[in-house]
DNA sequence: ACATTATCGGGAACAGTTCTCAATATCGTA
DNA sequence: TACGATATTGAGAACTGTTCCCGATAATGT
């Protein structure tokens, strides 16, 4: 696990690289996207910074994505949803609710991650894909929207 | 494989339970989808059957979606993806070139789909999600925007 | 043939996101 | 500390993919 802080001086360098500073409201989103513990969508974000301004929002995010700092997930939920790159967090997948649109992650065991590399690999190559990362999505329905997962 | 003349039939059997007919403007849309190696976009659509107008190809879309013939994937390329639903054609994932947007279809081994099926249950089962169904995207670039994989 | 009802197609409306631009804050330098 | 150069900000306009509206049309059952 890595220190907040080192985090932070991390996405400070690779702001600094492109030549952009790292001001306050782009430290905020980084806080709040640490913070959550899945991808979090716009009004999240300004739900719970709501001194931030949406056009700046959008534009920081943008920054931060470009920067190598925030990844960008769109699905069928109506907003996009944003979270740090895996390698300033780590490599997980994602469940989606169908619900509520929620979305939260979640680790496979190293060895199953392993052999999907694997399988991945030798797939894409037969059609001559050159394969760079991967995700993966499980839709169902979270615990909230489904409490009793056994009922009637 | 389904003969195409069954499929047809299918399809036609889920409107006519919603009360829809089966017109021959979402029978176009059908056979496209039908024909296609991936999931097509509205432009790729319209462009393929350039008599159907735009309005009615989302209205048709969205009426076979709900019917369940069809399913709508979005993801970071601008437009949303249309494809026939996997119990009318079969279980499979996709990948996604970064450089054109184009989607391709591509399948896993039965034996690795049951290993991730069982690791997906624990997974989801410890905090209470229920799964449903799972999406695998493959991220990289295809055969055609990076022809000399291994070149410099 | 007719009445009923679903569908069509053109364009307006909508929503999420991006862009514009004048005002402001920040950084490096002296 | 003061200054000049430059990146950033914030409010709203603009943009884009998609959905909605509604009068006209086509399909279905009797």
């Amino acid at each position: 696990m890595r220190t907040q802080l080192e985090l932070q001086r991390l996405v400070r360098e690779r702001l600094v690289q492109q030549g952009q500073r790292y001001t306050n409201g782009r430290q905020e989103i980084v806080e709040v996207l640490l913070a959550a513990d899945g991808p979090v969508t716009l009004p999240a974000l300004l739900g719970s910074r709501p001194a931030l301004p949406q056009s700046s929002a959008y534009r920081n995010l943008l920054v931060l994505e470009q920067a190598g700092v925030v990844r960008r997930l769109v699905h069928n939920t109506g907003h996009a949803h944003y979270e740090l790159v895996e390698d300033l967090t780590s490599h997980h997948h994602h469940m989606i609710c169908e619900t509520c649109g929620t979305i939260s992650d979640i680790e496979l065991a190293t060895p199953l991650e392993a052999t999907l590399d694997e399988a991945f690999d030798a797939v894409t190559a037969a059609v001559g894909f050159t394969a760079r990362h991967h995700a993966i999505d499980i839709y169902g329905e979270c615990a909230e929207c489904n409490p009793v997962s056994g009922g009637s």
